[in-house]
DNA sequence: AAGGGAAGCAACCGCCGCACG
DNA sequence: TCGTGCGGCGGTTGCTTCCCT
C-alpha cells in the first residue's frame, strides 16, 4: 500500500495550534460537521492535515470534553480499568465520560504508574489480580489459547497449570489478536504478586453464594437481568448477553469500584451472544 | 536570580483494521 | 479476492512549565 505523503512534505503546518486555527476548525465543524477528515482542512481553509485536525478536535476542541484535574474517583477508575484492559486507552476513555484517550494515557504515564508503584511497596497494599475473558463465543473447556500464549510468546515462566488452576490467565476477544499479547503482559505483570486461587478457593466462593450476590448487585444497580454467573474451568464466569451489560458492568462496578471486593476474584467475564 | 533536570502535556508518527470499489 | 483510502489507536517525541539547588 502506498502511503500518502505526510503533512510536512505537502507543505502543511505542524506543531501547536493557534487560537485562530482552533476557531476556524470549531466553526467549520459546528456548521458542517467533520465528515471526511482528509477533505476537511481544505474545505475549512486550514493548512493542516486531516489527521492533525481530527486529533485537535477529539483531544481538545470537542465541546463535551471535561477539562481540569482528574478526581480521585477517576484515577481509581483508570487504575482499575487499566488492570483489566491494559493499554487500551480508547476503551478506558470510553468508560470515562469527557476524558480522552490521550489525556488518560498522559495521566497514566505521569501520575498513576508512579502512584501504583509506590502503593505496591506499602505492606498493606493488596495485589489485585484480574484475569478476564471477553469472548464472542467461548468454550469453557478450551484453554488452548492460554497454553499457546504461554508458549509462543515471551511472557515468562507461565505454565499451563497456572492458567487452569487460577481459573484463567487469558484476556481475549474474538476480534482482536493483540489481546493475546496483552494477556501475556498482564499475566507477566502480576505473576509476581499472583494470589493462588486453587479449587478450594473457588469452592468457597461458590458455596458462599457469591455468584448470586454478584447477580443481585448487578441487577440492583439496574443492569440487564440477562446476566449469569457460574463456575467454569476452575474459575467464576460472568456471562454478559449484550453490549449494554458489558458497558454497565464496567461503568458501575469495575470502573467505579462500587463493589471492590469483586475485583479480588479471579473472574472470567464472557460475552455470550444470544 | 539563574541554570539544569524533571514533569506535564499537546501533538506527531506509524501501524492496523475496516469499508468499499 | 485484492488494492486503496480512511479513521482510529497506541507509542513516542519534543516543547513548555515547574521545581530544586
Amino acid at each position: 500500500m502506498v502511503r500518502a505523503p505526510c503533512c510536512a512534505k505537502m507543505g502543511l503546518k505542524k506543531g501547536i495550534w493557534t487560537p485562530e486555527e482552533d476557531h476556524i476548525l470549531v466553526t467549520y465543524i459546528q456548521q458542517h460537521g467533520h465528515g471526511n477528515w482528509r477533505a476537511l482542512p481544505k474545505l475549512a481553509g486550514l493548512l493542516r492535515c486531516g489527521k492533525s485536525c481530527r486529533l485537535r478536535w477529539t483531544n481538545y476542541l470537542r465541546p463535551d470534553i471535561k477539562r481540569g484535574n482528574f478526581s480521585k474517583e477517576e484515577e481509581d477508575a483508570i487504575i482499575n480499568l487499566h488492570q483489566i484492559l491494559g493499554n487500551r486507552w480508547s476503551q478506558i476513555a470510553a468508560r470515562l465520560p469527557g476524558r480522552t484517550d490521550n489525556e488518560i494515557k498522559n495521566v497514566w504515564h505521569t501520575h498513576l504508574k508512579k502512584k501504583l508503584k509506590s502503593n505496591h511497596t506499602e505492606p498493606e497494599s493488596k495485589p489485585h489480580f484480574y484475569s478476564i475473558k471477553m469472548e464472542q463465543e467461548l468454550d469453557p473447556l478450551d484453554n488452548s489459547s492460554c497454553y499457546a500464549k504461554s508458549e509462543s510468546l515471551d511472557c515468562g515462566p507461565v505454565s499451563p497449570s497456572q492458567c487452569t488452576s487460577s481459573g484463567t490467565s487469558s484476556f481475549t476477544t474474538g476480534d482482536d489478536n493483540n489481546n493475546n499479547n496483552d494477556a501475556c503482559m498482564k499475566f507477566d505483570d502480576y505473576q509476581t504478586n499472583l494470589p493462588v486461587a486453587d479449587d478450594s478457593f473457588w469452592s468457597e466462593v461458590l458455596s458462599a453464594g457469591n455468584s448470586d450476590e454478584i447477580v443481585n448487585e448487578f441487577q440492583a444497580f439496574g443492569g440487564d437481568p440477562r446476566v449469569n454467573v457460574g463456575p467454569t474451568d476452575g474459575g467464576l464466569s460472568l456471562d454478559m448477553y449484550n453490549d449494554n451489560n458489558m458497558d454497565f458492568w464496567f461503568n458501575n462496578f469495575l470502573g467505579a469500584g462500587e463493589i471492590p471486593e469483586l475485583l479480588e476474584f479471579d473472574m472470567s467475564i464472557r460475552k455470550a451472544v444470544l
